[in-house]
DNA sequence: CGGTATCCTTTCGGATACTG
DNA sequence: CAGTATCCGAAAGGATACCG
């Protein structure tokens, strides 16, 4: 085990609070994606400077995309997944699946089409 | 989301510093586990009161189980993975496969059997 | 609305020494 | 060998105010 380590690697940023968290709130958006503020309003307890700083980091990562239409008044944001960020629900999936197994009883996630995050 | 949500309670401690390479260690060790000085070595840079705290917390969790023999001069304290633990490195798994489909040009890793980590 | 800027607290985690 | 104890610095993150 080293910083070679493609698992090492990946969770240099993956592990971070609210990293995976953000992805699976644009991923419950669906192709819509979510605002600024729907994402704020969805995770409650982050606050604007932590919101912004995972942003701007899973954007650099390519794992989200951010859409600005500066002719409207407010400035309208939108954030989407990218392909990559898309392809990450299956790790989120596994993560889900394996707590549900093993460490959870958590009925209403546990439904074939989570009531809550559609996973 | 809030913290009912299954994926945010297991990131809760899973997405601690050296949590998942701590199960990815003990998942290279196979049947055998790893030893307290084992995975010191096999972790550079862990410091052995992180190693202490990580190990205590995942055994808390029931995903790993440390076996003692006090008989023998010194101790011996042996790690392994609980079927729960086991489990884990299906999403693991996952992670490190989309890693490498998205992010990560490792060949090494890509290996059908890594030669690092046999993930 | 979509953020920044500032300040401040807390906790994480590193270094090191020590013990049964 | 398998940890624990102590101390300490850096950084993560929270609260809040403010701005275009």
């Amino acid at each position: 085990m080293d910083e070679s380590c493609t698992v090492y690697r990946t969770m240099e940023y993956l592990s971070k609070r609210w990293s995976l968290l953000i992805i699976l709130e644009l991923f419950k958006g669906q192709e819509d994606g979510k605002r600024y503020s729907e994402l704020k309003r969805d995770l409650p307890g982050i606050t604007p400077k932590m919101l912004s700083t995972r942003l701007k980091e899973l954007e650099d990562e390519g794992l989200i995309e951010n859409v600005v239409d500066s002719s409207s008044f407010p400035v309208r944001s939108d954030y989407f997944l990218t392909p990559a960020g898309w392809a990450l629900i299956d790790v989120v999936k596994a993560l889900k699946d394996w707590a549900l197994a093993w460490k959870i009883d958590n009925v209403a996630c546990g439904l074939q089409d989570c009531a809550d995050c559609h996973l």
